[in-house]
DNA sequence: ATTTAATCGAGACGGTACGTCATGTCTTCGG
DNA sequence: CCGAAGACATGACGTACCGTCTCGATTAAAT
């Protein structure tokens, strides 16, 4: 009856290699780059890839190094589950900190900033990625809320925004350190 | 044939006029421009005057928007002192609220942090413009502690961060209001 | 022993309505262009067919517009016999004038000559076809000139190439008109 | 006060040596590159100039090309007055004859017919210059006719389109040899 | 009837070239 | 010497086709 489920595809299917080598490629130059810009170009050059493969399956450049970005920092930091509030917001705080702080995501990370400082359109897609990232803290909060150890009158947002607010500041401005201890010390004054 | 008298200088002077013209536009087009980036040939074109005027006074585009802002920005966040810490907390977070928020301010600095995350220059004149925001929430943080009001181990930097990591992120993002109730919730939060 | 012959044919036979379809598509597209470039691209997706099913049994996208324009040009131009040798001329020059006029032979005729000057393939196709036509005028000029009708002496492949040149040259410039008082001018001039 | 005119010019002027050096460029490539298309960014780049210059001063590639061979046309086949029509006629066949046989003429000429097929504005263009071409023999002919040295009804816009006519149709297909003879045979049958 | 193989429409693939745009530098001219 | 106008080299952009290469679905001959 649904003539739409009744063709199941047609044509070349999507070639995942060619994938998984864009991406790669992607954060690979976002890394690297020094916060020069990266060029589709460059990225389709490096991925061994035509420029039109880039523009078929990703709507703009910085869709691409988005999505690039988004699925490191999935790997990157976990979310936590540690049975505690202040232990899950601890760990999420630390494991953040940490993936900011090394390559290849720092630099990619910076970069991507930049870029969007360019591209309105990737400046909607890092939206996206922050509201993502916005969710685990959320899931955190209020869980621990539900377990009553956060009154439930809090502002649940307004903790969150407060919490990568903090870390985005600190992250571009470079002016005081990320560390584990700061991790610590954000989690007690959010929390406390 | 020059009346005025005793000039030091030889050849044109600056025109007072084009250096107006350029900051106008640029104000203007930084508002208008809802996100899209704004090129020097804009300005330029926008302000009835050569591109060589523009490098000539500013060494980068940045400049001329910063320049064009901060002329704007600089009387409009005083620093409050009602007597009371959180007062003085709430009327400074009100205050740069509500100054971010109206145009043509809210979408001009939205472009500026943007432009900056390119430009180096532009961002360490940026560094130094936030250095002076900070300054000011620091000395409304230290007065209360010397009163009393804030325990003497509470980490300034930290709080200080936490507050305009909050400001920053909300604004840039704009996924959350920045009003008054804001305001009074940050002030809390953070002294609670 | 012809490994060929020993197996007429095994699977699916060639699908005759797509040769028309794309023919078709070909002439149609050739015609309605205006002398913008035909891309294999168009064809197929006019055609609706898969741009493989071109390449299976074309070399070259202009050997399918030369197919396409032969199979409708083919008996447009009989060679005619009147008698003399100014009837017979002027015959052929009005007939190929004249079939060279409307649409779609002209555009598409315009267009293949063009691409031939890109395909060598295309271009060794069209040396038959005009040496087909040029065998035609020879016929003419040789039989009158047997018939005394031509000096024995005229250099009979300058005449040929005199006739078609000038015919081409007329057709792709389409500066003067190829009309009826133009073959028995050209006419003339030849045999004058 | 024509204002207009009171604005002689203003802004940097066209550098001559970089029209010089695009156009010899295209010369070359079009002579070397053996009937293979000629890209814009080749040519840009083998005259060490941005393609913006060749698009700010040529509506298209084509025009560059063009350009490049009128240049090289008009300095080949100079206008010849022998004082007789045959005379006229004959030379400028000769040198018409001669600078198509050699490079770098020969191969740029065939590359740019072949251009032309891709590209309506360049066979526009083409049209243009076959034109100039025209009228060269135009001039050689009603100067005759003048003279009396041919019969005033006979119709020079015939004649000048058998002459090139003959000369591409040749020079195009290959087969037959264009030389002195051929020239001096050519006129012959047009004016014999 | 089953197998086998070539067809079909569809469309993804690695490429090349296109024509446009913005950048920052450099002339040129009138004031 | 200043300021405007604008040409310049550079290099990224996103699009259009190219010709090749899978795909699953037909279709017909050979078994």
């Amino acid at each position: 009856m649904n003539s739409k489920e009744a063709r199941p595809h047609t044509g070349r299917r999507r070639n995942e290699a060619a994938r998984r080598a864009i991406l790669d490629a992607a954060l690979h130059l976002l890394a690297d780059s020094d916060g020069a810009p990266v060029s589709v170009e460059t990225i389709a050059r490096a991925a061994g890839v035509g420029k039109q493969t880039l523009y078929r399956w990703w709507p703009s450049k910085g869709a691409v190094l988005l999505e690039a970005l988004t699925e490191r920092a999935a790997q990157d930091v976990p979310s936590p589950d540690t049975g505690s509030l202040p232990g899950d917001l601890r760990a999420l705080a630390t494991a953040t900190f940490q993936a900011a702080q090394g390559p290849p995501t720092a630099p990619a990370l910076r970069t991507l900033v930049r870029e969007a400082a360019r591209d309105p359109h990737l400046a909607e897609l890092m939206a996206t990625f922050t509201e993502t990232r916005r969710a685990a803290v959320r899931l955190i909060l209020e869980r621990g809320r539900d377990r009553g150890e956060l009154p439930a009158d809090r502002d649940i947002d307004l903790m969150i925004d407060q919490f990568y607010g903090f870390f985005w500041y600190r992250f571009l401005l470079g002016h005081a350190p990320l560390d584990a201890t700061t991790a610590q010390d954000i989690t007690d004054s959010l929390l406390g």
